[in-house]
DNA sequence: CGAATAGTTGACCGATGTCAATGAAGGTGG
DNA sequence: CCACCTTCATTGACATCGGTCAACTATTCG
Protein backbone atom coordinates (compact mmCIF):
# COMPACT_ATOMS: atom_id res chain seq x y z
CA UNK A 1 0.00 0.00 0.00
CA UNK A 2 2.97 2.23 -0.10
CA UNK A 3 2.77 5.22 -2.49
CA UNK A 4 5.12 5.78 -5.19
CA UNK A 5 7.45 8.38 -3.71
CA UNK A 6 9.43 9.06 -6.94
CA UNK A 7 6.58 10.47 -9.13
CA UNK A 8 7.15 14.18 -10.25
CA UNK A 9 3.99 16.08 -11.01
CA UNK A 10 3.15 19.69 -11.55
CA UNK A 11 1.71 21.99 -8.97
CA UNK A 12 -2.10 22.71 -8.92
CA UNK A 13 -3.38 25.99 -9.91
CA UNK A 14 -4.96 26.91 -7.45
CA UNK A 15 -2.22 28.58 -5.12
CA UNK A 16 -0.66 27.14 -1.61
CA UNK A 17 -0.31 29.83 1.39
CA UNK A 18 2.98 28.98 2.48
CA UNK A 19 3.14 28.42 6.55
CA UNK A 20 6.51 28.38 6.83
CA UNK A 21 7.72 31.71 7.73
CA UNK A 22 10.81 31.66 5.46
CA UNK A 23 11.55 29.01 2.38
CA UNK A 24 14.01 25.88 3.97
CA UNK A 25 17.39 26.60 2.63
CA UNK A 26 18.28 23.22 3.95
CA UNK A 27 16.74 21.73 0.74
CA UNK A 28 15.72 23.70 -1.93
CA UNK A 29 13.23 22.59 -4.34
CA UNK A 30 12.17 19.35 -3.79
CA UNK A 31 10.08 17.59 -5.60
CA UNK A 32 6.63 16.91 -4.78
CA UNK A 33 5.43 12.97 -4.12
CA UNK A 34 1.99 12.05 -4.99
CA UNK A 35 0.23 9.80 -2.73
CA UNK A 36 -3.09 8.17 -4.30
CA UNK A 37 -6.48 8.46 -2.13
CA UNK A 38 -5.83 5.98 0.99
CA UNK A 39 -2.17 5.07 0.52
CA UNK A 40 0.31 5.50 3.46
CA UNK A 41 3.24 8.33 3.81
CA UNK A 42 4.74 6.76 6.91
CA UNK A 43 3.33 4.02 9.55
CA UNK A 44 4.43 4.01 13.01
CA UNK A 45 7.34 2.66 13.76
CA UNK A 46 9.62 3.63 10.88
CA UNK A 47 12.37 5.81 11.05
CA UNK A 48 11.91 9.55 10.30
CA UNK A 49 14.26 11.62 9.14
CA UNK A 50 12.28 14.18 7.29
CA UNK A 51 8.65 16.60 7.18
CA UNK A 52 6.11 17.07 5.35
CA UNK A 53 4.35 20.26 3.70
CA UNK A 54 1.10 19.56 1.87
CA UNK A 55 0.63 20.78 -1.32
CA UNK A 56 -2.61 19.77 -2.19
CA UNK A 57 -5.45 17.55 -0.63
CA UNK A 58 -5.41 15.97 2.92
CA UNK A 59 -3.82 13.65 5.09
CA UNK A 60 -4.81 12.10 8.58
CA UNK A 61 -2.33 11.10 11.16
CA UNK A 62 -3.63 8.51 13.51
CA UNK A 63 -2.97 5.79 15.91
CA UNK A 64 -4.55 2.26 16.26
CA UNK A 65 -5.10 -0.07 19.76
CA UNK A 66 -4.77 -3.62 19.40
CA UNK A 67 -8.35 -3.95 18.39
CA UNK A 68 -8.09 -1.73 15.76
CA UNK A 69 -9.44 1.21 17.58
CA UNK A 70 -8.45 4.09 15.36
CA UNK A 71 -7.60 7.70 17.12
CA UNK A 72 -6.88 10.46 14.25
CA UNK A 73 -5.21 13.33 16.21
CA UNK A 74 -5.19 15.55 13.59
CA UNK A 75 -5.58 16.67 9.63
CA UNK A 76 -3.45 18.34 7.97
CA UNK A 77 -5.12 20.54 4.66
CA UNK A 78 -3.19 22.02 2.28
CA UNK A 79 0.02 24.85 3.13
CA UNK A 80 -0.38 22.60 6.56
CA UNK A 81 3.14 20.82 7.94
CA UNK A 82 3.60 17.44 9.35
CA UNK A 83 5.71 14.80 10.49
CA UNK A 84 8.24 15.79 12.81
CA UNK A 85 9.03 13.70 15.60
CA UNK A 86 10.75 13.65 19.47
CA UNK A 87 12.96 11.41 18.61
CA UNK A 88 14.49 9.33 14.88
CA UNK A 89 10.80 6.99 15.01
CA UNK A 90 7.29 7.69 13.60
CA UNK A 91 5.18 7.07 16.69
CA UNK A 92 2.31 7.57 14.11
CA UNK A 93 0.63 6.66 10.76
CA UNK A 94 0.20 9.37 8.15
CA UNK A 95 -2.47 8.73 5.16
CA UNK A 96 -3.13 10.53 2.14
CA UNK A 97 -7.23 11.05 2.75
CA UNK A 98 -7.85 11.69 -1.30
CA UNK A 99 -5.08 12.08 -3.97
CA UNK A 100 -2.58 14.56 -2.31
CA UNK A 101 0.48 16.29 -3.18
CA UNK A 102 3.08 16.96 -0.20
CA UNK A 103 6.57 18.20 -0.67
CA UNK A 104 9.35 16.14 1.49
CA UNK A 105 12.19 17.91 3.28
CA UNK A 106 14.70 15.42 4.47
CA UNK A 107 17.17 16.59 7.03
CA UNK A 108 21.22 15.54 6.64
CA UNK A 109 21.70 14.16 10.50
CA UNK A 110 23.27 17.03 12.26
CA UNK A 111 21.80 20.02 10.40
CA UNK A 112 20.21 22.52 12.69
CA UNK A 113 16.96 23.18 11.66
CA UNK A 114 15.11 23.94 15.66
CA UNK A 115 14.81 27.44 14.40
CA UNK A 116 12.17 26.70 11.65
CA UNK A 117 10.73 23.62 13.39
CA UNK A 118 10.14 24.94 16.89
CA UNK A 119 6.70 26.74 15.87
CA UNK A 120 5.64 24.58 14.10
CA UNK A 121 5.96 21.76 16.56
CA UNK A 122 4.49 24.64 18.95
CA UNK A 123 1.70 25.31 16.96
CA UNK A 124 0.93 20.92 16.87
CA UNK A 125 1.38 21.50 20.64
CA UNK A 126 -1.08 23.76 21.54
CA UNK A 127 -3.91 22.87 18.42
CA UNK A 128 -3.43 18.81 20.35
CA UNK A 129 -3.82 20.51 23.50
CA UNK A 130 -7.08 22.19 22.48
CA UNK A 131 -8.38 19.32 20.96
CA UNK A 132 -7.95 17.28 24.38
CA UNK A 133 -10.44 19.84 25.57
CA UNK A 134 -12.87 18.75 22.39
CA UNK A 135 -12.32 14.74 23.10
CA UNK A 136 -12.67 15.61 27.42
CA UNK A 137 -15.15 17.28 28.07
CA UNK A 138 -17.44 18.34 25.35
CA UNK A 139 -20.63 16.43 24.33
CA UNK A 140 -21.50 15.32 20.56
CA UNK A 141 -23.00 17.91 19.35
CA UNK A 142 -20.42 20.74 20.18
CA UNK A 143 -17.17 18.20 19.42
CA UNK A 144 -19.16 18.43 15.82
CA UNK A 145 -19.47 22.20 15.75
CA UNK A 146 -15.86 22.70 17.21
CA UNK A 147 -14.99 20.45 14.24
CA UNK A 148 -17.09 22.79 11.66
CA UNK A 149 -15.99 26.19 13.19
CA UNK A 150 -12.04 24.57 13.34
CA UNK A 151 -12.46 23.62 9.16
CA UNK A 152 -14.29 26.72 8.48
CA UNK A 153 -11.48 28.88 9.98
CA UNK A 154 -8.46 26.87 8.21
CA UNK A 155 -10.64 27.21 4.96
CA UNK A 156 -10.95 31.46 5.25
CA UNK A 157 -13.81 31.69 6.75
CA UNK A 158 -16.21 31.32 4.08
CA UNK A 159 -19.56 30.10 4.51
CA UNK A 160 -18.77 26.65 2.56
CA UNK A 161 -17.05 24.16 3.93
CA UNK A 162 -15.01 20.84 2.40
CA UNK A 163 -15.57 18.28 4.16
CA UNK A 164 -12.66 15.84 2.75
CA UNK A 165 -12.75 13.05 4.71
CA UNK A 166 -15.63 10.31 5.47
CA UNK A 167 -17.79 10.41 8.18
CA UNK A 168 -15.23 7.54 9.55
CA UNK A 169 -13.02 9.61 9.56
CA UNK A 170 -14.52 12.29 11.31
CA UNK A 171 -15.66 9.87 14.15
CA UNK A 172 -12.59 8.74 14.52
CA UNK A 173 -11.05 12.19 14.94
CA UNK A 174 -13.99 13.07 17.40
CA UNK A 175 -13.98 10.31 19.38
CA UNK A 176 -17.33 9.50 18.14
CA UNK A 177 -19.39 6.66 15.98
CA UNK A 178 -20.19 7.44 12.24
CA UNK A 179 -23.86 6.84 13.08
CA UNK A 180 -23.35 9.71 15.96
CA UNK A 181 -21.74 11.86 13.59
CA UNK A 182 -24.91 11.47 10.67
CA UNK A 183 -27.31 11.91 13.57
CA UNK A 184 -25.86 15.39 14.68
CA UNK A 185 -25.16 16.29 11.24
CA UNK A 186 -28.96 15.84 10.59
CA UNK A 187 -29.78 17.63 13.91
CA UNK A 188 -27.58 20.95 13.02
CA UNK A 189 -29.43 20.06 9.47
CA UNK A 190 -32.83 20.68 11.31
CA UNK A 191 -32.23 23.51 13.27
CA UNK A 192 -30.77 25.70 9.88
CA UNK A 193 -27.67 25.76 11.34
CA UNK A 194 -25.82 24.15 8.30
CA UNK A 195 -26.86 22.77 4.95
CA UNK A 196 -26.02 19.89 3.35
CA UNK A 197 -24.68 20.53 0.17
CA UNK A 198 -23.57 16.93 -0.78
CA UNK A 199 -21.65 14.51 0.99
CA UNK A 200 -18.00 16.23 1.60
CA UNK A 201 -19.23 20.10 1.71
CA UNK A 202 -21.32 21.70 3.77
CA UNK A 203 -22.99 25.14 3.86
CA UNK A 204 -22.58 27.45 7.35
CA UNK A 205 -26.14 28.97 7.71
CA UNK A 206 -26.10 30.40 11.39
CA UNK A 207 -22.34 31.22 11.73
CA UNK A 208 -22.60 32.35 15.47
CA UNK A 209 -24.88 29.35 16.51
CA UNK A 210 -22.35 26.97 15.62
CA UNK A 211 -19.97 28.73 17.09
CA UNK A 212 -22.03 29.60 20.15
CA UNK A 213 -22.24 25.50 20.56
CA UNK A 214 -18.48 24.92 20.21
CA UNK A 215 -18.28 26.60 23.14
CA UNK B 1 -4.41 33.97 44.24
CA UNK B 2 -1.21 34.79 42.58
CA UNK B 3 1.50 33.30 44.39
CA UNK B 4 5.18 35.04 45.56
CA UNK B 5 7.14 34.52 43.07
CA UNK B 6 9.85 35.84 44.78
CA UNK B 7 10.84 33.90 47.84
CA UNK B 8 13.58 31.99 47.26
CA UNK B 9 14.10 28.76 49.25
CA UNK B 10 16.60 25.90 49.68
CA UNK B 11 16.61 22.89 47.35
CA UNK B 12 14.86 19.85 48.67
CA UNK B 13 16.61 16.95 49.63
CA UNK B 14 15.81 14.21 47.31
CA UNK B 15 17.63 15.17 44.00
CA UNK B 16 15.38 15.76 40.94
CA UNK B 17 16.90 14.21 37.76
CA UNK B 18 17.40 16.93 35.14
CA UNK B 19 15.13 16.63 31.63
CA UNK B 20 17.50 19.17 29.97
CA UNK B 21 20.16 17.67 27.86
CA UNK B 22 22.77 20.34 28.95
CA UNK B 23 22.39 23.50 31.29
CA UNK B 24 20.83 26.33 30.13
CA UNK B 25 23.24 29.02 29.73
CA UNK B 26 21.38 31.57 29.06
CA UNK B 27 20.08 32.23 32.16
CA UNK B 28 22.45 30.53 34.75
CA UNK B 29 21.08 29.49 38.11
CA UNK B 30 17.80 30.61 38.57
CA UNK B 31 16.30 31.13 41.47
CA UNK B 32 13.62 28.36 42.73
CA UNK B 33 9.75 30.38 43.11
CA UNK B 34 8.18 28.57 45.49
CA UNK B 35 4.28 28.22 44.98
CA UNK B 36 1.85 26.93 47.48
CA UNK B 37 -0.93 24.37 47.45
CA UNK B 38 -3.77 25.23 44.55
CA UNK B 39 -1.61 28.89 43.58
CA UNK B 40 -1.57 30.07 40.29
CA UNK B 41 1.50 30.03 38.47
CA UNK B 42 0.43 31.82 35.02
CA UNK B 43 -3.37 32.17 33.65
CA UNK B 44 -4.72 31.89 30.02
CA UNK B 45 -4.11 35.21 28.11
CA UNK B 46 -1.18 36.21 30.10
CA UNK B 47 1.86 37.34 27.92
CA UNK B 48 4.23 33.82 28.19
CA UNK B 49 8.26 34.95 27.70
CA UNK B 50 9.40 32.20 30.10
CA UNK B 51 9.20 28.21 30.84
CA UNK B 52 9.57 26.09 33.58
CA UNK B 53 10.74 23.10 35.24
CA UNK B 54 9.39 21.82 38.38
CA UNK B 55 11.76 21.09 41.04
CA UNK B 56 9.46 19.68 43.82
CA UNK B 57 6.06 19.02 43.71
CA UNK B 58 3.54 18.96 40.95
CA UNK B 59 1.66 21.11 38.35
CA UNK B 60 -1.53 21.06 36.44
CA UNK B 61 -2.06 22.67 33.02
CA UNK B 62 -5.52 23.14 31.97
CA UNK B 63 -8.19 24.60 30.17
CA UNK B 64 -11.61 26.16 31.22
CA UNK B 65 -14.99 25.90 29.36
CA UNK B 66 -17.53 29.06 29.71
CA UNK B 67 -19.68 26.68 31.80
CA UNK B 68 -17.07 25.78 34.26
CA UNK B 69 -15.80 21.91 32.83
CA UNK B 70 -12.23 21.82 32.76
CA UNK B 71 -9.59 19.63 30.80
CA UNK B 72 -6.48 19.26 32.54
CA UNK B 73 -4.19 18.68 29.62
CA UNK B 74 -1.20 17.54 31.77
CA UNK B 75 0.62 17.00 34.79
CA UNK B 76 3.90 17.82 35.06
CA UNK B 77 6.15 16.10 38.25
CA UNK B 78 9.75 16.91 39.50
CA UNK B 79 12.05 17.47 37.07
CA UNK B 80 9.70 18.11 33.71
CA UNK B 81 9.48 21.42 31.61
CA UNK B 82 6.26 23.18 30.63
CA UNK B 83 5.08 26.72 29.54
CA UNK B 84 6.27 27.46 26.54
CA UNK B 85 3.57 28.65 23.95
CA UNK B 86 3.44 29.15 20.36
CA UNK B 87 3.20 32.69 20.15
CA UNK B 88 3.43 35.55 23.36
CA UNK B 89 0.45 34.74 25.22
CA UNK B 90 -0.32 31.73 27.18
CA UNK B 91 -3.20 29.31 26.63
CA UNK B 92 -3.86 27.49 29.63
CA UNK B 93 -3.36 28.19 32.93
CA UNK B 94 -1.13 26.53 35.37
CA UNK B 95 -0.99 25.57 38.81
CA UNK B 96 0.53 24.03 41.45
CA UNK B 97 -1.30 21.00 42.96
CA UNK B 98 0.78 20.85 46.27
CA UNK B 99 3.03 22.92 47.96
CA UNK B 100 6.02 23.50 44.76
CA UNK B 101 9.64 24.29 44.01
CA UNK B 102 9.87 25.71 40.17
CA UNK B 103 12.27 27.20 38.63
CA UNK B 104 11.46 30.20 36.05
CA UNK B 105 13.86 30.85 32.69
CA UNK B 106 13.02 33.53 31.11
CA UNK B 107 14.43 34.54 27.82
CA UNK B 108 15.48 37.71 26.18
CA UNK B 109 13.44 38.61 23.28
CA UNK B 110 15.42 37.43 20.16
CA UNK B 111 17.41 35.22 22.19
CA UNK B 112 17.88 31.49 20.39
CA UNK B 113 16.47 28.78 22.72
CA UNK B 114 15.14 27.01 19.92
CA UNK B 115 17.73 24.24 20.23
CA UNK B 116 16.91 23.62 23.86
CA UNK B 117 13.11 24.44 22.93
CA UNK B 118 12.71 21.48 20.36
CA UNK B 119 13.09 18.32 21.82
CA UNK B 120 10.69 19.50 25.14
CA UNK B 121 8.31 20.58 22.51
CA UNK B 122 8.06 17.75 20.36
CA UNK B 123 8.20 15.36 23.42
CA UNK B 124 4.97 17.58 24.88
CA UNK B 125 3.46 17.07 21.34
CA UNK B 126 4.03 13.09 21.33
CA UNK B 127 2.13 13.28 24.92
CA UNK B 128 -0.49 15.06 24.21
CA UNK B 129 -1.17 12.84 20.72
CA UNK B 130 -0.85 10.14 22.69
CA UNK B 131 -3.61 11.12 25.14
CA UNK B 132 -5.92 11.95 22.40
CA UNK B 133 -5.89 8.40 21.85
CA UNK B 134 -6.96 7.30 25.44
CA UNK B 135 -9.48 10.37 25.59
CA UNK B 136 -10.80 9.40 22.09
CA UNK B 137 -11.04 5.67 21.75
CA UNK B 138 -10.53 4.02 25.65
CA UNK B 139 -13.25 3.37 28.38
CA UNK B 140 -12.89 4.19 31.89
CA UNK B 141 -10.88 1.30 32.97
CA UNK B 142 -8.63 1.73 30.28
CA UNK B 143 -8.15 5.34 30.72
CA UNK B 144 -7.22 5.02 34.64
CA UNK B 145 -4.86 1.36 33.73
CA UNK B 146 -2.94 3.99 31.07
CA UNK B 147 -2.75 7.02 33.59
CA UNK B 148 -1.60 4.45 36.26
CA UNK B 149 1.21 2.88 34.13
CA UNK B 150 1.59 6.42 32.66
CA UNK B 151 2.40 7.68 36.71
CA UNK B 152 4.37 4.28 38.00
CA UNK B 153 7.13 4.93 34.97
CA UNK B 154 7.27 8.09 35.58
CA UNK B 155 7.96 7.62 39.05
CA UNK B 156 11.01 5.00 37.92
CA UNK B 157 8.55 1.89 37.48
CA UNK B 158 8.83 1.12 41.24
CA UNK B 159 5.52 -1.05 42.42
CA UNK B 160 4.25 2.01 44.78
CA UNK B 161 3.12 5.41 42.90
CA UNK B 162 2.68 8.22 44.19
CA UNK B 163 -0.10 10.25 43.38
CA UNK B 164 0.03 13.85 44.05
CA UNK B 165 -3.16 14.93 42.60
CA UNK B 166 -7.25 14.64 43.80
CA UNK B 167 -9.47 12.45 42.29
CA UNK B 168 -11.36 14.92 40.87
CA UNK B 169 -7.62 16.49 39.45
CA UNK B 170 -7.35 12.75 37.79
CA UNK B 171 -11.31 13.01 36.26
CA UNK B 172 -10.68 16.21 34.72
CA UNK B 173 -7.60 14.72 33.32
CA UNK B 174 -8.86 11.32 32.03
CA UNK B 175 -12.56 13.18 30.93
CA UNK B 176 -14.04 11.00 34.05
CA UNK B 177 -16.27 12.05 36.67
CA UNK B 178 -15.05 11.85 40.34
CA UNK B 179 -17.58 8.90 41.41
CA UNK B 180 -16.45 6.98 38.14
CA UNK B 181 -12.42 7.18 38.69
CA UNK B 182 -13.10 6.17 42.08
CA UNK B 183 -15.58 3.49 40.95
CA UNK B 184 -12.70 2.31 38.96
CA UNK B 185 -10.52 2.41 41.50
CA UNK B 186 -12.10 -0.15 43.78
CA UNK B 187 -13.14 -2.36 40.81
CA UNK B 188 -8.97 -2.31 40.28
CA UNK B 189 -8.96 -3.05 43.76
CA UNK B 190 -10.83 -5.82 44.25
CA UNK B 191 -9.44 -7.63 41.41
CA UNK B 192 -6.20 -7.81 43.52
CA UNK B 193 -4.57 -5.76 40.47
CA UNK B 194 -3.92 -2.77 42.89
CA UNK B 195 -3.43 -1.74 46.65
CA UNK B 196 -4.91 1.62 47.94
CA UNK B 197 -2.29 2.36 50.42
CA UNK B 198 -3.79 5.67 51.42
CA UNK B 199 -5.70 8.18 49.18
CA UNK B 200 -2.37 9.64 47.88
CA UNK B 201 -0.77 6.59 46.94
CA UNK B 202 -0.94 3.49 45.44
CA UNK B 203 0.77 0.40 44.99
CA UNK B 204 0.88 -2.09 41.87
CA UNK B 205 0.17 -5.53 42.36
CA UNK B 206 0.00 -7.38 38.82
CA UNK B 207 1.68 -4.91 36.64
CA UNK B 208 1.49 -7.11 33.70
CA UNK B 209 -2.88 -7.23 33.75
CA UNK B 210 -2.66 -3.38 34.63
CA UNK B 211 -0.65 -3.15 31.93
CA UNK B 212 -2.86 -4.79 29.01
CA UNK B 213 -6.18 -3.25 30.61
CA UNK B 214 -4.08 0.34 29.18
CA UNK B 215 -4.05 -1.96 25.62
C1' DC C 1 -11.97 16.93 69.02
C1' DG C 2 -14.93 18.76 65.62
C1' DA C 3 -15.80 20.80 61.29
C1' DA C 4 -14.80 20.97 56.61
C1' DT C 5 -13.20 18.65 52.68
C1' DA C 6 -12.41 14.60 49.91
C1' DG C 7 -13.66 10.06 48.63
C1' DT C 8 -16.84 6.06 48.23
C1' DT C 9 -21.02 3.73 47.25
C1' DG C 10 -25.78 3.11 45.55
C1' DA C 11 -29.94 4.03 42.59
C1' DC C 12 -31.35 5.83 38.58
C1' DC C 13 -31.10 8.19 34.01
C1' DG C 14 -29.60 9.60 29.59
C1' DA C 15 -26.27 10.15 25.84
C1' DT C 16 -23.96 7.57 22.83
C1' DG C 17 -22.70 2.96 21.14
C1' DT C 18 -24.31 -1.35 18.78
C1' DC C 19 -26.83 -3.85 15.50
C1' DA C 20 -29.63 -3.86 11.58
C1' DA C 21 -32.21 -2.15 7.65
C1' DT C 22 -32.61 1.27 4.20
C1' DG C 23 -31.06 4.86 1.08
C1' DA C 24 -27.68 7.57 -1.70
C1' DA C 25 -23.52 8.12 -4.25
C1' DG C 26 -19.71 6.93 -6.97
C1' DG C 27 -16.94 3.75 -9.85
C1' DT C 28 -16.64 0.26 -13.50
C1' DG C 29 -17.61 -2.29 -17.34
C1' DG C 30 -20.68 -3.10 -20.99
C1' DC D 1 -24.05 6.88 -21.31
C1' DC D 2 -26.32 3.74 -18.51
C1' DA D 3 -26.89 -0.09 -15.26
C1' DC D 4 -25.13 -2.49 -11.80
C1' DC D 5 -22.55 -3.08 -7.81
C1' DT D 6 -19.94 -1.60 -4.07
C1' DT D 7 -19.16 1.63 -0.69
C1' DC D 8 -20.64 5.23 2.26
C1' DA D 9 -24.21 7.56 4.82
C1' DT D 10 -28.64 7.80 7.18
C1' DT D 11 -32.18 6.25 10.22
C1' DG D 12 -34.39 3.35 13.75
C1' DA D 13 -34.63 0.12 17.82
C1' DC D 14 -32.39 -1.19 21.64
C1' DA D 15 -28.42 -1.81 25.05
C1' DT D 16 -24.90 -0.08 27.92
C1' DC D 17 -21.46 2.72 30.00
C1' DG D 18 -20.72 6.48 32.47
C1' DG D 19 -23.03 10.71 34.44
C1' DT D 20 -26.10 12.69 38.00
C1' DC D 21 -27.95 13.02 42.43
C1' DA D 22 -27.83 11.74 47.04
C1' DA D 23 -26.35 9.47 51.25
C1' DC D 24 -22.70 7.91 53.79
C1' DT D 25 -17.68 7.43 55.26
C1' DA D 26 -12.93 8.74 55.74
C1' DT D 27 -9.41 12.05 56.10
C1' DT D 28 -7.31 16.30 57.05
C1' DC D 29 -6.64 20.48 59.39
C1' DG D 30 -7.48 23.92 62.69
Amino acid sequence: MHAQSTSRISLPSHSVQPSLPTAFDLTPLQPVSFFPSGSEIYAQGEKAGAFYQVEFGAVRIYRLLADGRRQISAFHLAGETFGFEADTTHHFFAEAINATGVRVFRFATGADISGQLLPLALKGLTRAQEHLLVLGRQNAIERVAAFLVDMAERQGGLRQVELPMSRMDIGDYLGLTIETVSRVFTRLKDKGVIRLLNLRSIEIIKHDALHAMSE
